[in-house]
DNA sequence: AACGTAATTGAACGACCGTTCAATAATTAT
DNA sequence: ATAATTATTGAACGGTCGTTCAATTACGTT
């Protein structure tokens, strides 16, 4: 043994979450991230590799903290509907402005990159389809106790609402204030393909 | 009068407009649109004033080619509402394919930028309102026809559709293939809140 | 207290960024 | 033919990019 890191890894990693995810991949330098993280880059990239390592445990960050509420909202909700709904109204409603970005972290990914990153972008939609699998066990569950008349599949409605939730949270950046996405988001669930 | 442009200005355009779409704003460096367009720095400076110039001219290049061609549609089809139907399943599936890039430009360079750049985010709002303009424009047209029975408004209706292009678009992306992006386009316009 | 090991530092690298501008070429009007 | 005007060229600017690495520092072990 001999020196420790001194840096919080943790922390670290939050913080490079929360600017990857304002500023996008491309538009974060470096530079950037040593500031904000506070580290020098001999540092930075002994523990991370390179801009495309860091960023890939950002994704992983980002990713197991949306499952990490998933799982919350499923055990404090009184229903497994209760418990998704609210979670599409915490990532579309109260991200808006809370968040280092409006967006999705993840579909930000996927609209940003090309296949000149191919690597981050097979990463990411694998991530993406992590949330789905979430989703669908919560309709799984919900359809169990009889709360949703659908002849879709557990995994076609959860794709139906990330559809929903990335054309809701790209709309709500474009028209402001002057929409009522909790009334849009209720509609989502009490309509077709939710309940026929 | 002294020596006219020997650059086709349309051709530059369609050109510059490829790329941006392709990469976004900030992964398009001018040396990429120098080659692209075979133009030298100094011409191109000198007919688009600087980066952000020569992208505001693509972008409304793209929303008038959008426009037009809802408008072909419009000519073409027997109702407003087969167009609007059409137009969308070209925006969603032939554009995966035979586009530069799968996403709306507009949705993405509203994804990728921020603050920085409120000017070019600011037009980019303003052309998503004018394609909204549009299709409430038809929907309008359709309503009168009796082929909508819905009590939203035909804005609002034509935001709906919207918030369903940018999300299917995104899905499409992460998806790949094994999705039926027809049928949910059908689905769209036969189910709430375009038909209750 | 001295040693070995690993974390940290920050200057430096070559490449590329967006942009400028003096020099040159090409066209029209005289 | 000459002059006037404007488009075009391409080298060059200062700055930033992602990344490297020799030197230094700090800690656990002996």
């Amino acid at each position: 043994m001999a020196k420790a890191a001194k840096f919080d890894r943790q922390e670290v990693i939050d913080l490079a979450t929360n600017l990857y995810w304002k500023k996008g991949f491309n538009a974060t330098s470096m530079r950037n991230l040593q500031d904000e993280i506070d580290m020098r880059p001999g540092s930075i990239y002994a523990a991370f590799g390179n801009k495309d390592g860091l960023f890939i445990e950002t994704l992983r960050n980002y990713t197991d903290k949306g499952i990490s509420l998933i799982h919350q909202y499923e055990q404090e909700k009184d229903s497994p509907l209760e418990a998704l709904k609210d979670f599409v109204k915490y990532q579309v409603i109260t991200t808006k402005e809370d968040a280092p970005n409006s967006m999705c972290m993840l579909t930000k990914t996927i609209n940003e990159l090309t296949s000149d990153n191919q690597e981050l972008l097979d990463i990411t939609k694998a991530h993406i389809e992590e949330i789905s699998q979430e989703f669908a066990k919560l309709i799984e569950q919900s359809k169990e106790l009889g709360e949703i008349n659908s002849e879709k599949s557990a995994l076609e409605l959860a794709k139906y609402l990330q559809v929903q939730i990335a054309g809701l949270r790209t709309f709500a950046k474009i028209d402001g204030v002057e929409c009522n996405l909790d009334k849009m988001i209720n509609e989502c669930f009490d309509h077709y393909p939710f309940n026929a």
